[in-house]
DNA sequence: GCTTGTACTTGAAACGCATCAAAGGGGCCG
DNA sequence: CGGCCCCTTTGATGCGTTTCAAGTACAAGC
């Protein structure tokens, strides 16, 4: 099982070492016989190039890291599905981590990537990037996904702000007088969303907002319990919008309503976050406000390729994308699965038109359902 | 940009550079001070290892590489699942490719983490892996997963024969006469699951089968062709049990069944295979037979270990694992993906008694239900 | 004061490859 | 036949580490 090495195949057909790098990385400088010849004797040996040293010697290689806090969810997906075939299209590999929900382990790879010499490495951070002072002078273009980060930083996000603009418009334009808003604001994401719900409301001091905290997590148990509170109010401090700051927590507050008998959407609207088909087990239709996963990762990666080009910052450092509004039952919930994770060139084609360097814009994709 | 090395840490903290290279890699050598002022530096110039130096000089890092056929299919996720825990469990790191349903692709990854000297390779291949007679003397330890390949070769696989043969054993106990096999067994896979039914209806020779070609992709709209046809013939000739050789497949059936107004499972049960619930869209209760794959994931990274940490071929170098008879709906099928995808554990923790190193066996995993 | 031992530290060698200046070979022209 | 140029091949050099034999400093024991 001893490695066979270049030296090895320059030996074995009788060339020198040179030429068999040559024969690896240019082989239009070789004589067509000789390049036949080492590659006959290549698949002879099983030679394979040793990529350690291949990076050591040659400098970085074409390829992107890519760290996920989990790979178990949906978003997270659209976003490696994106990134991978734009990577591909410009002839990158991407190599993907898992950094399981863990402060460590992202670090931990986020690390291992950049030492080993990949091109550039994008990250959907857990928590706000800027603890990390050293992430701003990274000796490779680093990318963050779905999180806003301090001005050295390159990010590619959703408008979270917009995405509780465009709740609470929703809201609005259902006639809604008094929205119950659930979730604890635990991260960035959610702050600005309650953010934008309040500065959409603010035109409308007539209707009555409140916000609920659900506890740390933001469980769907969470939000059971919330919708079972609202649900035991008298009819009349009842709110009539109910926005789950994600989708879990919608879910969660809709089964309480349906279980305590009150009618989805008939007495109580309820909204969520996220675009996160999994989260809708029941047969009610729900309105999310979907951010484009796909299209995120593909921006990703062009903010990496714009960086590796021009070899000086890009021009362009933040892209924030719109979002869009859903309407989702469980079965159309599977048409969405298939759409965007089997074949998600459909939510580029739609996502594209809402998304901007500047600010966010709600489509809609009812077409698809 | 330029990035910092070794040697300037070496001359900034006025150590030598080996010491400074043992306090990476074998900090109790050093004193204590030492240590200390070597680690201040380092993050004072925000030195990271470069990997593929370490990599050269060092041999096999803790890392292994896992080549998925795609991301969005959660059997995929589970496997990338289970062997994530696992390789944490033993300090190693998991990095995976998505090989995006694309032969060249799938091997391009391959001989990439081949060559990146990494500790282990595993794949979940598209095609038997015996095309290439290069993968079995391979200079690192390579696990095969979901399939069956030549002896030389390590696998971890679902027995898709014993699978086959479940669901026939499922049929008769619900006491079908008339059994359709949908689907074309385009891979390995699917024919022994063919193989497996017929092997268990040899011994009644009573009930009818046919096997009914689903066209070349086995999408849910081969499905559905095939369900209107079975809905059209003469209720005499309609089974009373169609077996789809994929769950996708099985909800096309499902679908056309009960469009053209048969019903499911009154007049006809249909059976699936693969336990994937986004496959089943529709409110009808259905059974499927799921392959553990979080115990896949498992068991590749510990047929690794085994490799690495004996360095010899390891003793079992197949192994099998049971399926799981379960029923699905619609709304179960979330519970399915909570559990199976965000807690694996769960999976783990019923699936390891199906586990066995020579035949399969199946559980019932309703409890979830 | 000398020896022996212990606890750290040093720096040269090697890891496998890409690069590139230089050498080689052959054809063409004068 | 010599000179020139172009196409192809060569091999020494260095990439940033780890390793390890050899070195240093210091303490304890005699």
């Amino acid at each position: 099982m001893a490695k066979v090495k270049i030296s090895d195949v320059a030996r074995e057909a009788g060339v020198s070492l040179g030429t068999v790098s040559n024969a690896l990385n240019h082989p239009e400088k070789l004589r067509p016989e000789t390049l036949k010849l080492i590659n006959e004797t290549i698949s002879r040996l099983g030679y394979l190039p040793n990529q350690s040293a291949r990076q050591l010697a040659g400098g970085a290689t074409k390829s992107f890291g890519l760290v996920l806090p989990r790979l178990d969810h949906g978003f997270s997906l659209q976003i490696a599905s994106g990134a991978h075939n734009e990577a591909r299209k410009h002839g990158y590999d991407l190599l993907i981590a898992n950094a399981d929900n863990d402060d460590i382990l992202e670090d931990h790879y986020l690390r291992y990537f950049m030492g080993t010499q990949m091109s550039g490495v994008m990250v959907q951070p857990m928590a706000s990037p800027d603890w990390h002072p050293a992430m701003t002078k990274m000796p490779v273009p680093i990318v963050h996904l779905d999180i806003h980060c301090s001005e050295p930083g390159y990010y590619v996000a959703a408008d979270n702000e917009a995405q509780g603009r465009i709740i609470a418009e929703l809201a609005i334009a259902r006639g809604a007088h008094h929205i119950v808003v659930v979730g604890r604001a635990a991260f960035m994401q959610l702050t600005l969303r309650v953010l934008g719900i309040h500065k959409a409301l603010a035109l409308h001091p007539d209707i009555k907002i409140e916000v609920i905290d659900a506890g740390e997590w933001n469980t769907a148990a969470d939000g059971y319990g919330i919708g079972a509170q609202i649900a035991e109010r008298p009819a009349d401090e009842r709110p009539d919008f109910v926005v789950g700051l994600t989708d879990v927590l919608a879910s969660g507050v809709v089964s309480a309503l349906v279980d305590k008998g009150i009618s989805v959407p008939g007495q109580v609207r309820v909204a969520g976050c996220d675009g996160n088909p999994l989260a809708w087990s029941g047969s009610v239709p729900l309105t999310t406000v979907a951010p484009p996963g796909y299209e995120i990762g593909r921006k990703g990666v062009q903010l990496l390729m714009e960086q590796i080009e021009n070899k000086a910052p890009a021009k362009i450092k933040h892209i924030r994308v719109g979002s869009a509004v859903r309407t989702v039952t469980a079965v159309a919930a599977e048409d969405i699965n298939r759409q965007e994770l089997v074949r998600p060139f459909l939510l580029e084609r739609a996502s594209t038109q809402a998304s901007s360097q500047t600010d966010a814009t709600a489509i809609n994709l009812g077409a698809y359902l």
